[in-house]
DNA sequence: ACAAAAGTGTTCGATATACACCCATGA
DNA sequence: TCATGGGTGTATATCGAACACTTTTGT
């Protein structure tokens, strides 16, 4: 016998990802077809998620579910809010959809939202007879459910997030040159910054390790490589008792 | 037939007052005798929470648990974080005290935490049978189930939020003094500001109105009053486009 | 007159902002 | 040699931090 599942509790997560331009994030293709047939009644895109174990941590079915699509552990996940609107099922297509599924569900499911930052859109997205792909957040369409909201709240929490936690550098590759940074910092809080101004802030974070390495095989001069450092990072920082409300 | 209850979601409620020197939390005396008889097992504390209705929103749910305890509507209710470890219904207490309800409630509870800001630690607290009293919440010991983290991550979060937004006054009268309005960071916060460098502040966020008013019946040179314009703060905050990690 | 809290200004150092040119590499 | 992005410094304005005395009221 398997495990059980928890009819009424799910965990959908929102994967973020950063390709040196955009800010991403991984969608899975829903298709809904006639009764057997080919014809194509709708499709449209979805978070990944899935209800939870009686015998699973919510961190852990967060975990599942991110590993299931990438095969990655140990990322950043992130609880950031809890999604339990009476509706939130009700859209005519997500009935159809999960008619399909007859009464293993309740029709009043509460799914908790987390996000979780890759590395890099280059990671090979694990398919499993699924359409998953990377999509632009500013020009997501057609998401099923909730999960157009939920996408939302994300994004929310993440701008909010990384401007005062160093999360951003999640969204990095290990080494990273400062114009990558930049360009991160500007993809997800929607802004430009000066080079010169910003890379004399950077200058003082000194959790922000110059490496002696450079970039190899670009066609221009080669940037300085970085790497963030947790440990200088918790050594380092202290909370700033200002506010700026 | 009366309203059905989800046996595995709930909502616990993390009530804040400020009482112009301390940050107060709403706390709930939780005592078990033994069966047909005087003899108390243990007692202890809670926060306020319940299981929501099969047909209730998770923020009508919160609601409803705040204006139980307190008669107000319309405060500030504000989703945190969601709890759901296996083992937060499992201390020998806790366990004692739900085998009263026999089956009616789930052994794995999912409870969405919210918290509330009380304009005072004045508001008649609605007892009904019950001991609910205001506690200081650097004083807080002998929480049941795992609310002692969920206190905890309320604190958290309101930190994080007062410091980058106008919630805190919340916590204050709607006419308030700027002494009031520091001791109440003050408290938050966890630190200490000079009074002079603090008015400067103060006095350059717009939101912040001077009234015509001035204190009576203190024994003192009576200070002006203020209020907090939510208008005049949507109509010129401006998101801070930096970062300060 | 005294106790108690309100209210007020200046100096100094740090940080944000605006802005333009030369450099190293591969093709 | 050219195209591409990398890398750098200065001047000005604003903001934060430190610091002590006078004022107004009730008793």
């Amino acid at each position: 016998m398997g495990r059980e599942l928890m009819n009424n509790i799910s965990v959908d997560c929102v994967v973020f990802g950063f390709d040196s331009e955009q800010l991403k994030v991984l969608l899975v293709e829903r298709t809904m077809n006639e009764a057997n047939s080919d014809k194509i009644l709708f499709t449209d895109l979805t978070l990944t998620g899935y209800h939870i174990y009686k015998d699973e941590e919510l961190d852990e079915a967060a975990a599942r579910i991110v590993f299931d699509l990438t095969g990655l552990n140990n990322l950043v996940l992130e609880q950031f809010y809890t999604f339990g609107a009476l509706d939130r099922l009700e859209h005519p297509n997500d009935q159809l959809w999960l008619e399909q599924f007859g009464d293993v569900f309740s029709k009043r499911v509460v799914t908790v939202g987390y996000y979780s930052l890759l590395p890099s859109t280059e990671v090979p997205v694990i398919q499993k007879g699924r359409k998953v792909a990377w999509y632009p957040v500013n020009e997501v369409r057609n998401l099923a459910y909730d999960h157009e909201q939920i996408l939302k709240k994300a994004l929310e929490h993440l701008r909010y997030k990384v401007r005062h936690e160093p999360i951003g550098f999640e969204l990095l590759p290990v080494k990273f040159t400062l114009t990558q940074m930049q360009k991160l910092y500007e993809a997800i809080l929607g802004t430009q910054f000066d080079k010169r101004n910003f890379r004399k802030k950077v200058s003082q974070m000194n959790y922000v390790v110059p490496l002696k390495e450079k970039q190899i095989g670009v066609a221009h001069k080669p940037a300085q490589l970085f790497m963030f450092s947790r440990d200088v990072y918790d050594k380092t920082h202290k909370e700033r008792f200002d506010f700026f409300i």
